[in-house]
DNA sequence: GCGACAG
DNA sequence: ATCTTGTCGC
């Protein structure tokens, strides 16, 4: 998909606002994705207190149904704009892109760290990475940005409430462990929210994250760890 | 105008 | 997001 520079890494929150809400009218909340053998784990690892501001991005691929790391790859960047609430996708996914760039083949459905459609202008990280791909998405977020949960949630490991937000029923918040906070789940792009909740749902192996988006974390922090560091076996 | 606010 | 080991509880 070809995209305007602006719309991945615009000048000023004006235009980041404006490239959302014109990226977010391509949004596709209906289940558009074939038969799922390849599933993708992306996520984002930072330093802390770095003057860089560096950012360390990491994708996955696990193969289904077995859920076993077939591949990866990650990538650092200098981040753009700092962090600011709703506006996670222009700091996080031109290191995700470039990432992406890397592996040698693509994915049939992503799990992204953040929410999806469950944000103020209809683009979380995992819509906006969706869209700009033009792979199927979803949003698999660690806490709330906009809406609540419609009701209360039960204890148990797949329990359920929707997300409910000014009348409308943006994802669903799941329990995905005992005594574990909630994850909130949303479409990112060619999902369903039942397709949505589905798949988390069968990623699940006893953490509470899913495993792609699990795998995708902890690979976020080994390229962290690793950059500039010397390869062993080297000479002294 | 005052809070809330993914990672 | 990140800082950090042990420790308490299921």
């Amino acid at each position: 998909m070809d995209l305007p520079p602006d719309w991945i890494d615009p000048p000023d929150l004006a235009t980041a606002r404006a490239a959302q809400v014109a990226l977010a009218a391509r949004v596709v909340t209906e289940d558009a994705l074939g038969p799922v053998r390849l599933i993708g784990g992306v996520d984002i690892s930072n330093t802390r207190f770095d003057p860089e501001n560096l950012v360390f991005a990491a994708v996955v691929l696990l193969a289904w149904p077995g859920l076993e790391v077939v591949a990866s790859a990650s990538a650092v960047r200098r981040a753009t704009m700092p962090y600011i609430p709703g506006f996670l996708g222009f700091r996080e996914v031109p290191a995700l892109l470039e990432a992406w760039a890397k592996l040698g083949e693509r994915p049939d459905l992503v799990l992204v760290d953040g929410h999806g459609v469950a944000h103020p202008r209809g683009l979380g990280i995992a819509s906006h990475l969706g869209v700009v791909l033009d792979v199927p998405s979803i949003g698999v977020a660690k806490s709330p940005l906009v809406g609540r949960p419609e009701g209360e949630l039960g204890a148990e490991p797949g329990e359920a409430v929707s997300l409910a937000w000014k009348g409308r029923t943006l994802g669903t918040v799941l329990r995905t462990r005992r005594r574990s906070n909630p994850l909130y789940i949303s479409p990112g792009h060619r999902v369903s929210p039942a397709t949505a909740v589905e798949w988390v749902q069968r990623c699940g192996t006893g953490y509470r994250l899913p495993e792609p988006t699990r795998q995708a974390h902890l690979a976020a922090n080994v390229a962290r760890r690793a950059h500039g560091v010397a390869k062993p076996g080297a000479p002294e």
